[in-house]
DNA sequence: GATGAATGAGCCTTCATTCAT
DNA sequence: GATGAATGAAGGCTCATTCAT
């Protein structure tokens, strides 16, 4: 019964991610507990707010970001550019775009497992970009935080967007972003982080 | 009267786009009535859907956008690098990014002023950007669709979002941004542009 | 409009005021709008949140208790007796057991017009108690709160419970309670009354 | 085995009552399982339904009542006012309110053991008032069940009730009620009971 | 047998839209 | 024409009850 009270909990997260991916943070849990398969008291049993599904939802995503950051440093050895390509792609790929708020807000009061995996995340992202900008490849006045939300905010979702649209209307902001990453370019405003920044 | 009229549904545009701009593209319509100080059964005569306000603050929105291109084509003849920089803050300034959905969903049955303020607007913002190409100001191969999305999208709202976070987050994801906008960049992957593109 | 409002208001409180002496204070505010012939959001426009439409209840009842005490205090002079009967028939027949909570709970935060009325009712029937003390009707030693706040435990509503039982178990109740307020009974143990006591 | 298993039962009997008699009758069944420090499960497997367990909850409080109607009657012969007021003091402990919808509602599909045991505690009251009346201690007209019924309505739970209003409110309308059952006031309205009557 | 999880039905509340004045 | 009120549909959440381990 543990297996599967986990199995059902992380499909639930799954199915969530899909859907606030989807239709924003904002859709109907209806809508995750049927993706799930389950019925809703379910979805409310294992989260009993929609804070707490956002902020498991928030959790594993910051997860996944974080191994794909301690990969692409690993990979940094062999091929830098393409560590670093990579590594964007699959961050592009996770669509966070929907989880900015559950990151963002009443950041005081996020739980302190959301807390831990954000310092995690943050140490992984911070040591993979000290090193792209060693290499070159990053400028040097920007901050982790700034490429995960940048990436974040071009990835957020729009109804139907990519129906009627540029098709690849994302990918190209993004290689528009990644480019003025470079380290070439002219200098940034200054940043002014608090302390409790998310990355 | 019809000075009347106008006035009004002048003042419900300005109301709505302030109340998307602030609390999102699905904020309550009551909310938008009770900022102009008008009934809420007077705003839907004037606009008897939501998609209809929202096509009209989008049909607003365009026009601003499409009189700052005027503007910063005329003032590329004297300063080329301000011109194009105070533009950007402009379109910026207008926080159009609640008003993404309004423009890119159901593209085929935007009304006819709509698309006209569109076509417009694409056709103002198309000239400026050739200009700051050949001024070799800004990259050869972006679309000015992509320009202005990318503005939109940086600057979507989230509630909360700057209280919480990097002060200045939006303006140095837009600096980022123009900087990849330079044309010392690396290339960018082909465009896919439909012909119903948005700009 | 106005009267309307007002008449669709009261027709509320009304319905309100037998839905929950019939079925409790837990009654589903659905029944509340279905007795009174209009929608569920018709309720909530008019009132808020079931604390406003128990509050509004209560204050009505206080009123009504106020004006039976007042009337009661006049009729002393020609037929004290029947005077102090037909009051206490009639708060009965209010059946306020049901108000209960609303009164009782939060006192603090009561709003100002149910602490206004709870006031003038306070007043009315401290008025008349001491006039049916004078008159030997009514022992010395109770306080107005006990004689309502009785009556009303005594009128709670219970499910079915006049079928079943006793047809007339809550008269004969009240009509031992009322015995009890005789002055030549024995004397009570001490009343030990905040100040922010309801009555 | 079968020790443990009649343990458990009464242990989700005491809960149910102690949380019945804090929260009310339509308390969740939840609270009641986690008092008794058992799974939900476990008490459905107990009690089927709800009713079950209010019916388990009655059927053991009325045994208590029959109880000290009995040791009452025993200590009538020393001291006859003590005795009656213990029996009231410990009655009143029994905080029954929240037991009255139970054995009132739907009588005739009490189940038997209930039946019994109201059958009992009706004998037992019965001689016991019938010994009070004829010491002169109790008026003559008043019926076993309006007496305890008195009771149990008068101390039924209501929220926060002692939080913010009369602190002994209860005791002292209890002293009332007491002091109409005294055989010197005047005479009540004839009781009307039908054959089907709980005590 | 005991347990925690699953389920659906029900009530609460909000909001886009329509109606009556 | 402008307004406030009315409405139903939709989504949030809880809880009695059943199921699978």
């Amino acid at each position: 019964m543990r297996a599967d009270a986990l199995e059902r909990r992380n499909s639930l997260i799954k199915a969530a991610r899909a859907v606030f991916a989807d239709r924003g943070h904002d859709a109907p849990l209806d809508a995750v507990a049927a993706l799930a398969g389950v019925g809703i008291a379910t979805l409310y049993r294992n989260f009993p707010s929609r804070d707490d599904l956002a902020h498991a939802v928030a959790q594993t995503t910051l997860g996944e970001v974080r191994d794909l950051a301690v990969r692409a440093l690993v990979e940094c050895g062999d091929d830098p550019e393409g560590a670093w390509r990579r590594f964007v792609d699959a961050v592009v790929e996770l669509r966070m775009g929907a989880l900015v708020p559950a990151l963002v807000n009443s950041l005081d009061e996020l739980p302190p497992d959301v807390r831990e995996a954000r310092e995690q995340t943050k140490a992984a992202v911070t040591r993979l970009i000290r090193r792209l900008q060693e290499l070159g490849l990053v400028r040097e006045d920007v901050v982790p935080l700034e490429i995960v939300m940048g990436i974040a905010m071009l990835t957020r979702p729009h109804v139907l967007m990519f129906e009627d649209t540029t098709a690849n209307l994302v990918p190209r902001l993004i290689a528009v972003f990644l480019a003025g990453l470079r380290p070439d370019g002219v200098s940034l405003p200054p940043a002014i982080l608090p302390e409790t920044a998310v990355l």
